[in-house]
DNA sequence: AACTTCGGACAGTAAACAGC
DNA sequence: CTGTTTACTGTCCGAAGTTG
């Protein structure tokens, strides 16, 4: 039996936008629609971000809604293939006690270069003479290859990416250099997660919850009945060099048994960044899976996905 | 029951192409 | 130059498997 789709469902996910038939091009980039969480929580605003979750589009009202993707996943709904949010910390991890390693995952360079066939035009009133050649041209021959164009694609390229590019480069830095290359596509402004980003030296002073544009957030979130005593380490967690370089969460632990020393609210707080956290999840004590809702985004280090969507989501446990 | 894993459909979009 | 088309890449649904 094949399930309703679940943003047609009554308590699912809502859209409250409608997407007309057509793309709309970069519009959707400059306009895009905060969501509300599936989970029910409203959405968070954060500095910078319009609000248009009012703004609906009356196009195509018998058609389905489509499924809305996030631009850019966090690292654990991304290895774990679920539904992410533009908010930092995603629900998801905040669900699970791990806002602090919910960190945007990091996206690969496009390929470029890549050579195609000539288009198909399509069908058009009046268009008649260019979609009848288009046909001619890439009429599929036995193989179901292009009869005219057989390779359709260039070889594979020779060149491998800059190292700058390279997302498993420990000292990438995404918000940096490699921003500039997709401009607001990469991380756009609004998407970009912590917007005070202080080159971090070691021990970390997080300012006190009243000076902090998050701490807002995060109390928003303390209202809706998320208890999440280590908030405060979602900073100190999100300021790390560098994504690729996972620091096991020091704290993070469904009975507080990590949970690190508060400060009295008001007073700064200091925490010690760990000096190398080389503790492989190998010889991570299967205490690890006493939190077995840790486990998934704990266990495995931030691996950006890999080339292809068929591995993007083998863990590193199971590629092992 | 809650959580994890994962195949694959779907969505978004950058880049090549086509036409003016 | 601008719009169209397509391929690439990421997101995440949903089913099956795993764990406690």
């Amino acid at each position: 039996m094949q399930s309703m789709p679940y943003y047609q469902q009554q308590q699912g996910y809502q859209p409250q936008v409608s997407y007309p038939a057509q793309p709309q091009g970069p519009t959707v980039l400059n306009n895009p629609p905060i969501l509300g969480h599936p989970s029910g929580l409203p959405p968070m605003q954060h500095p910078g971000i319009p609000d248009h979750s009012q703004q609906v589009m009356v196009v195509g009202a018998q058609q389905a809604p489509k499924r809305k993707q996030v631009k850019n996943a966090c690292t654990n709904c991304q290895k774990a293939c679920k539904k992410c949010d533009d908010a930092r910390p995603c629900p998801r991890c905040i669900k699970y006690g791990i806002a602090d390693t919910c960190v945007n995952s990091v996206r690969k360079e496009r390929k470029k270069g890549i050579k195609r066939g000539p288009y198909k035009r399509r069908q058009k009133t009046g268009d008649e003479k260019t979609r009848k050649n288009a046909a001619v041209v890439n009429a599929p021959d036995q193989t179901g290859q292009p009869a005219q164009y057989a390779p359709m694609r260039a070889p594979a390229l020779p060149f491998a990416y800059p190292s700058n590019l390279n997302q498993y480069n420990p000292h990438y830095d995404p918000y940096g250099q490699y921003s500039s290359y997709h401009k607001e596509q990469m991380m756009p402004q609004p998407y970009v997660v912590n917007p005070v980003y202080p080159p971090i030296g070691y021990p970390v002073i997080v300012p006190s919850a009243e000076n902090n544009n998050q701490q807002g957030h995060q109390q928003q979130q303390q209202q809706q009945g998320h208890q999440q005593p280590q908030y405060q380490h979602s900073n100190y967690m999100m300021h790390q060099a560098s994504p690729q370089q996972t620091h096991r969460p020091l704290m993070i632990n469904q009975h507080n048994e990590h949970v690190m020393h508060q400060s009295p609210a008001g007073s700064p707080q200091i925490y010690y960044q760990q000096a190398q956290s080389h503790q492989h999840q190998h010889s991570q004590p299967s205490s690890q899976r006493n939190s077995p809702h840790l486990s998934e985004a704990v266990k495995s280090e931030p691996v950006p996905s890999a080339s292809t969507s068929t591995n993007t989501t083998s863990s590193p446990d199971s590629g092992n």
